[in-house]
DNA sequence: TCTTTTGATAAGGAAAACTTATCGTGTTAC
DNA sequence: GTAACACGATAAGTTTTCCTTATCAAAAGA
């Protein structure tokens, strides 16, 4: 009923409209000529169109037809699925361990990664792993994109990935960062009245406070620093405090104190996100059964 | 490098591991077993390692080795994927689907589109339609500019649109748009001696008697409307009269009527424009079949 | 043990894919 | 205007792939 298409058909067919030309087709191919042109009608068949205009009506170049355009990207997206499952299990058949393709936030990355990592591959040893670094958002997106199999990151609620499994790990409270020598530093634990009088400097997991009663004191906030490093040297210099997860606050600082935040008490959940119905490679599984077992405890 | 599947042979393994059996795979692919046999080997070849267990070593029923579990969902996933394009392109071609991109002058529009287009669309539920109504010279401009991939109009003489395909459908003729109360009304036909005594309202039509006998009334008009809407209540009140393509005249007008002018004689071909040396997208070529052949009739 | 079931294998034929050689039509250069 | 060229279509023949029929071997059930 339906056509079926060959994966090499549709990379002929790619490489004529992208080349322009059958002829540089065929040598892309490494095939001749007219075994393109059979290939590309072989094409037309199935689909029952033409996807290139006919030399004799069109100018000089091979050109597209509007029913071909409207198939391209769909040839190149087949194509491209088509490899990286090819791929992906020529990875998998060529180290029995297979490969492990993961992204975090940065906080759990920097604290909790390097040690949980270098204990799983230690019984691995050709384990490929390839790992990215960003915030939750785009951690969702690249499981959603299936960039990587697995990601580490936290769930923002509001916006909606109902294709995403969120195993919760970690709990990660947001605190008050500042100089040891500020007044504040003597607490050991702060309300977001006693921020009042204090140069509050926002960052990017401020927004984990827009929605509480500390609210005020980020409209209020004369300064917003994106990068972590930039930030922390600011608070050394004593120019002000600022709140972080406190994953995020770096863990051997000596300057710097991290006092927990107890009203508004915002607790970030961290934990596994995967892709909803798709099951993991097996190595990702291990990696996240390793978690479970391992990083809950570390905490 | 890289092994190239085929979307059957991926078939023949899905069948085969949810029907746990070559036998029963064989009869769903209408092929005989060692068929599949063949083909469920020659994939394993391709993958470096076998995706069934082997029936020595196992239990009695067919079952997925590991890499086979984590083939599996992957090969439903391509398969999935090749027949949504399969079915998506069965259904341009056929245009259920896919954008439909046209332009009209607008009495075309207003007298013979509606019905048309109703009936057209009437089995493409996902047919997208994008419709813009101007004058004949807006209407080529669109067609050069690919802004729309079908037009329907008529071709002003005079100036060179030499890459517009032109395919005439519609006899369109210039008649005298008068009240029903106006002497000029008892005709049955009218010559252009005939309008001296009469305020002529001239309009955006008027143009196409411009090189012929009657350009003289056009030079002596004292009246331009413009908006079709305007010229209409201006004839209704009796102020005066004018000259309109029969296919511009409001059809169900009461007090309005239409005479023949026959001298001059002037018919304006309406047809079907497209841009030379370009084929037209499915639906823009079934629509343009579907006017040949209901558009003419209906005349 | 005998029969049944299930997949593997062998050999031959049909179909598909690719090759070389040639052709026709537009394009370019002189 | 015509010769040379570029580019794709077509023809015929060969190689490769795929599928069939026939048969085999092993395991399971009676």
């Amino acid at each position: 009923m339906l056509p079926e298409f060959k994966i090499a058909q549709l990379r002929h067919f790619v490489w004529v409209a992208e080349l322009k030309g059958f002829h540089y087709a065929a040598q892309k191919a490494c095939r001749t000529q007219p075994a393109i042109s059979l290939s590309i009608r072989d094409l037309e068949n199935k689909l029952g169109a033409d996807v290139f205009e006919k030399r004799s009506t069109k100018s000089t170049m091979t050109e597209l037809t509007p029913f071909g355009k409207h198939f391209l990207p769909k040839a190149k997206e087949l194509i491209a699925h088509h490899d990286s499952i090819s791929q992906d299990m020529m990875l998998m058949r060529n180290n029995k361990s297979g490969h492990l393709r993961l992204a975090s936030v940065p906080s759990i990355a920097c604290r909790l990664l390097p040690n949980l990592l270098s204990k799983f591959v230690a019984d691995s040893p050709d384990l490929h792993i390839s790992f990215y670094d960003d915030n939750s958002e785009a951690v969702l997106r690249k499981i959603e994109k299936q960039q990587v199999d697995i990601g580490i990151a936290s769930l923002p609620h509001g916006h909606e990935h109902n294709n995403i499994l969120f195993t919760p790990i970690w709990q990660d409270e947001i605190g008050v960062v500042c100089h040891n020598e500020n007044p504040l530093a003597n607490n050991s634990e702060l309300h977001w009245q006693d921020l009042h009088d204090q140069r509050l400097i926002s960052n990017g997991t401020s927004r984990l406070l827009e929605e509480t009663e500390a609210a005020p004191l980020l409209d209020g906030s004369q300064f917003y620093i994106s990068n972590m490093l930039s930030l922390i040297a600011m608070i050394e210099a004593g120019i002000g405090i600022t709140t972080l997860p406190r994953f995020a606050f770096p863990e051997h600082n000596k300057t710097l104190c991290f006092i927990p935040l107890k009203t508004p008490h915002v607790i970030r959940q961290i934990g596994i996100v995967q892709l909803k119905n798709s099951s993991l490679s097996p190595a990702a599984q291990a990696f996240a059964d390793f978690i479970l077992k391992q990083g809950a405890a570390q905490q």
